[in-house]
DNA sequence: CTGAAAGCGCTAACAC
DNA sequence: GTGTTAGCGCTTTCAG
């Protein structure tokens, strides 16, 4: 058995020991403490040593929610995401997190499950936090009826804005960001598959993806570039999330609407290697039979066989951005640009 | 041109209102509007209406770090993971997240990218941001020697006992938790795939994974079963993290070793899927020829052609509980087990 | 059921 | 360089 544990114990708990005692320990008042810790530049490297070897000893971890509250900095970027279920979008939060590391703040997390409610929700919780940052996957929903009695207090941008909080959409350009934002045109990106399929010469095509702003845009797009080539476009929009369990039933949809189907574009690679198995499956050879193509340039775009057509996004990259954005802000750099458009491009393989 | 803000702007910003002018606003004492916040069912339902009013009035929310100094409770949870671009530990944290978020607790998301230096700070981040628990996906790497100078406080699960913090691992069962865990036998799963196989006549069998310690695990265990049987495994491990862009390499330096090959035992689904497409190139019949297996029974599992025969670990469930754990230790409840096994289970399916 | 007083552990002026 | 003085915005005793 472990002997008892007390407040006399040789090793005290992380957590209970406070910068006072540190600067006991040390030999000086507590505020040199803190500046050997935040500033230490701004103290003598005698002290500073001093300091940091009562740190160590004392095995002192300082509160940094005291400090925050002091200082009115939470060091906390907040991020909310449809579902970080989806690989595209995890991609995203990696990098994010990883660049926000390196700048010494942290990441705090939350899905909103494509509900405008639980935005609202997520957004309080985040703001009750005082986050210095936040960043958005995707569009606002805004939901929320305008309250008569509050003004405009409902209204999730309203919310925002009122905060002064550096906001960074990702994923989506809009006309009218709330703060700053990075990502790529959707209604561009269909027009760019569905120029790259009719020029290939299919006039008959499919869209499948999951039902909600981003995918009308992109299926918008597709139809404009098709439909202007003298070809019809077909389309299937499950609810969302819709992943690769769902590749098989749409192209069975879209195959009902057009049994001469000629190219099915999808609205993320992991839908395209659905279908890809699902052609496979019926017998059905990509890309002769039958054009696919993805977005996104996941790994699996040039794993799969055939290897995937593509329109190349990167998440990892926007993450990346996202974060920078917020940084430079947040240190009060002059910005280049609020808004930022990485553009997309199409990886041209096998599948289409 | 938007006027110029000032104080005197009927809408305050969030953030700058506080709970001294909710309770001017509702006539009551800041005390009683944090009650009303806090503890509605100890204020009379008239006031609590009254503050209510006002904070709807003011647009107020709580400082939620105020609070959290003041009780010495976060409300945050911190979520440790090697990388969330993999679809199976990102799974794991949309449902740890979604549990948590529901019990009014919020996420902090790090990775350490199989690092353990990186480990080392964020868990100093974490036990600095006084969290009210911490996750682990997969095992400490506790490479930092023990100081002689300061007793053993570099040590990762020392730190973590002394914090005295609720923490869960998750995927990985030992022998020795730090605290509670939830989770299956790599072992194991390796020695139920090895004879699965097997006893499918397969005798010479490869593994393909990351060269990590739970990749580790399953090779000895799919080792065991199939040498038990006579046969004979040959394995190829990547740098950590492994995706599917190395499946059809990894395939190729399994063939190198053994050109009759039978069978390959992937460490997750995603690498079972480039081994299929590996297959499809390569004009190897799956499962006639070479029977694939994968790890996770993630969507693509069932939506893959032929469909992946793999062992169920539900990542999903993995996340709950892990959740669950903790809000029964945060919340005093009485615990049945501290240690979790969620066991894993073959799913039967065409690819092998 | 409500309020007054006393901090939570730290940082930010401002002095010395 | 270093220390002193005030808080940051809330929750917690403890009285009434």
């Amino acid at each position: 058995m472990v002997q008892k544990m007390d407040t006399f114990d040789l090793v005290p708990l992380a957590g209970s020991t406070r910068m006072t005692d540190v600067a006991k320990a040390a030999g000086v008042s507590l505020v040199t403490v803190s500046r050997a810790i935040n500033h230490p530049d701004k103290v003598s490297s005698k002290t500073l040593i001093a300091v940091q070897q009562a740190i160590q000893q004392l095995g002192y971890v300082p509160n940094l929610m005291a400090g925050s509250l002091a200082s009115n900095r939470s060091f906390i970027i907040a991020a909310m995401v449809p579902t970080i279920s989806n690989l595209i979008f995890a991609e995203s939060i990696g990098t994010l997190s990883e660049t926000l590391i390196a700048a010494g703040y942290q990441l705090l997390l939350g899905q909103t499950n494509y509900n405008g409610n639980d935005e609202h929700r997520l957004v309080d919780a985040f703001l009750g936090r005082r986050v210095d940052g936040l960043v958005l996957m995707g569009k606002i929903q805004d939901t929320q009826p305008h309250d008569s009695e509050s003004g405009k207090l409902n209204s999730l941008t309203e919310r925002l804005l009122r905060a002064r909080l550096p906001v960074v959409q990702m994923w989506d350009l809009v006309s009218t960001p709330v703060d700053m934002q990075v990502g790529f045109s959707n209604l561009e990106a269909g027009r760019k598959a569905g120029t790259y399929l009719a020029d290939s010469g299919r006039r008959i095509v499919g869209f499948i993806g999951a039902d909600e702003s981003r995918s009308h845009a992109r299926l918008k797009g597709l139809k404009a570039a098709i439909e202007e080539r003298g070809g019809k476009v077909v389309a299937s929009l499950m609810p969302a999330p819709a992943g690769i369990e769902t590749s098989d039933a749409q192209l069975s949809k879209l195959l009902q609407q057009a049994s001469n189907l000629q190219a099915v574009f999808c609205n993320n690679d992991l839908l395209a290697t659905g279908v890809l198995f699902a052609c496979r499956k019926r017998g059905i050879d990509v890309p002769h039979q039958m054009a696919v193509m993805g977005l996104g340039d996941m790994p699996i775009a040039e794993a799969a066989c055939p290897r995937l057509t593509t329109l190349r996004v990167e998440p990892r990259r926007m993450g990346e951005i996202a974060a920078n954005l917020l940084m430079d802000r947040l240190s009060g750099k002059q910005m280049a640009s609020m808004s930022y458009d990485i553009g997309i491009e199409i990886i041209r393989r096998d599948s289409a």
